[in-house]
DNA sequence: TGAACATATTCTAATATCGGTATATGATGC
DNA sequence: GCATCATATACCGATATTAGAATATGTTCA
């Protein structure tokens, strides 16, 4: 078979340099298509309306942005909340992150402790006992 | 013209649904292929060998994950720093979100204060330094 | 050396996705 | 109604990406 489904997904939808612009650019206030588009061009100046527009039909879809609709401008702006799913999955790792920082720190301090108290130690570097953790 | 390039970016390297229960996975701690496959195979029942081995070298490729190889097994971890552009630009919102839950806070401190001595004015210290980690 | 195992790569086909151009829809004002 | 502005959609071609099957590479052990 082919590719799996990847559409109306947050994930996909910030997969996309320019739709992830869209949403910087929309973080600093509603816009409407033309303000935005005006905007995004000072980056990528030869960015198009439709394509902006279409962008933004995939941000909607997946509730990342949300427009009001006055007249003939619709005006867009970030639904931030939508991008928690993004933020759960990278939160998960940031502990990781976090915890690895301290284990360095634990680290050093052990090696200024051998430091004090040198001892014969002999380190096969590539083969370290591992821990595999849970089952 | 086509397409814009989008792999060799961490951001579409989590775009993929498989991707991201390999991490996920491989957060729980180190695992060479064949554990990972059998693991994902629980959610996946179909998934093959060589699909997991594609993925892992996206994976690899942005640096998200790192195999230490010894003997015919190659061990995975994931390298969670590598997550930290997605943290980052997810973090720009979440602020915009707990933004308004503090925005929705003080509404309520406003209104508890009025009801206590009405003609206090105080200081709206809002703007408490946010740690987030530098570049 | 060769069998068995673990993992990676190559090849292929299906399809999703992007960007461009042209056009459609919809609202406003004359 | 008609022109105009603002935005969205349809169509197209190019290419990326995925999944599957077969195969290659590399390692260990007999």
């Amino acid at each position: 078979m082919a590719r799996s489904a990847t559409t109306s997904d947050v994930f996909n939808a910030i997969g996309d340099r320019c739709r992830r612009d869209i949403l910087i650019t929309l973080g600093a206030g509603e816009h409407d298509v033309t303000a935005l588009v005006e905007r995004l061009r000072s980056a990528q100046p030869q960015i198009s309306q439709p394509l902006v527009s279409k962008h933004l039909k995939v941000l909607r879809e997946v509730d990342l942005v949300r427009c009001r609709h006055t007249g003939k401008r619709r005006f867009y702006r970030v639904n931030a909340e939508a991008l928690r799913p993004v933020h759960v999955f990278t939160a998960r790792f940031e502990q990781m992150w976090n915890e690895r920082l301290d284990r360095l720190d634990d680290v050093l301090l052990g090696m200024q402790e051998h430091a004090e108290h040198p001892a014969g130690t002999h380190s096969p570097d590539t083969n370290t006992a591992n821990e595999s953790g849970a089952s």
